[in-house]
DNA sequence: GTATGCTTTCGGC
DNA sequence: TTACGGCCGAAAGCATAC
């Protein structure tokens, strides 16, 4: 049977989650910020509604570019407030959760489902599931939502993407190929500007053309086991399974600096909150690291990274102030010029057995 | 050669 | 003219081991 995969997308969404608490904003600009505190207004765009992208402002543009381009209307700017859309998405997760077969969260506003079973492999009827959700989500949070219906995961993403804002793509197997084979490489999942150049000498442009493409010379030029992938994605028969996802595989803090500077004692001073939060976090989600990453931003925007990993997963206990401070030293020591913005990442978290019920009850899923 | 595992960078939102 | 966050997961790059 046909697999029968789905891919939804919030539209717009922190931006939308603000119309729908201030309806008078709509038809406005609307621009939800991150503001790093180094100046008044200095951070960036996170994300704008769909009038304000057509006015040129986009997704990590400088708060004071975004306003050049709003000038002279009646932009609304806000403050962006993550627990407030997490709260949003949790509920509409947990209620999409219960009206498909399996769901696999991939981010704060998307996800994607798994409808083979109960519909039997029929796309009408999933089709129908799908209008289901949409006017689930915009009864209980008078919210849109895009959605894609395919044979794979990567087809359902695309689907949901052409059907922005607000629409539902159902992309039957029988009508794969001729969806896919117009669309530019690039648009594949996985294909960046450097495969795709190496595509382009093969004159390679667009999946129908990828898919045509000679299996040996793709094998001898990306090596098999990524040849094998972009055939696949090509023609729409990528096979990855749903995963229901439970917790976070990572950690991560990073703040901007008051002003700039390459001394990890003075990096640290400034960060000593952060480093709270994320102890915090370990406490209590009883997770333990194995890997523990110093991370710096010089004043051009690069990020560089300083990594310890452990032979064995290691707790809240582990995570010393002179455990970071070398970190950060050695960071300094190999960059050698001054930071802009530092973080800290904890990575491979597992899960010390000994708490997992009460982390599992405190912490369900993103 | 291929698998595995770690560090660093990339890219999406 | 420039302007510039804070997360996340995945890819890329590298070393090592069979």
């Amino acid at each position: 049977m046909d697999h029968v995969i789905g891919h939804i997308d919030l539209d717009y969404f922190y931006a939308q989650v603000e119309e729908v608490e201030n309806p008078s904003i709509r038809g406005r600009p609307v621009i939800v910020c991150v503001f790093s505190g180094r100046t008044e207004d200095s951070g960036v765009v996170s994300t704008s509604n769909y009038v304000a992208r057509n006015l040129g402002v986009k997704s990590g543009m400088p708060i004071v570019l975004a306003k050049k381009k709003l000038q002279g209307t009646e932009a609304v700017i806000v403050r962006m407030e993550h627990e407030k859309y997490e709260a949003v998405s949790e509920r509409i997760m947990e209620s999409l959760s219960g009206q498909v077969d399996e769901l696999e969260q991939t981010g704060i506003d998307e996800a994607f489902f798994d409808l083979t079973e109960s519909t039997n492999g029929d796309y009408e009827a999933a089709r129908r599931i799908a209008e289901k959700i949409k006017e689930t989500i915009m009864l209980d949070e008078h919210l849109t939502c895009s959605i894609g219906i395919a044979r794979s995961k990567s087809v359902a993403k695309l689907g949901s993407d052409s059907a922005k804002p607000g629409g539902l793509s159902v992309i039957s197997p029988s009508a794969t190929e001729s969806f896919l084979s117009p669309l530019p490489v690039t648009k594949l999942y996985g294909v960046g500007p450097k495969t795709a150049d190496l595509l382009g000498q093969m004159n390679v442009k667009t999946a129908g053309d990828l898919s045509r493409a000679d299996p040996g010379e793709l094998g001898a030029r990306f090596g098999r086991k990524l040849a094998a992938y972009l055939l696949a994605a090509s023609t729409g028969t990528d096979d990855d399974p749903i995963v229901k996802r439970t917790g976070h595989a990572q950690f991560t803090r990073i703040i901007t600096l008051k002003r700039n500077t390459k001394d990890p004692q003075e990096a640290f001073s400034q960060f000593s909150e952060a480093f709270g939060d994320l102890h915090g976090r370990l406490v209590e989600t009883g997770k333990s690291f194995k890997t523990i990453s110093a991370i710096g931003i010089l004043t051009d925007l690069t990020t560089h990274t300083k990594s310890k990993t452990f032979e064995v997963p290691v707790g809240d206990s582990a995570f010393t102030q002179d455990l970071i401070l070398d970190l950060f030293t050695s960071l300094s020591r190999s960059v050698q010029k001054d930071f802009r913005r530092v973080g800290l990442r904890l990575s491979v978290l597992t899960q010390d057995e000994s708490q997992k019920s009460l982390s599992e009850y405190l912490e369900p899923v993103k």
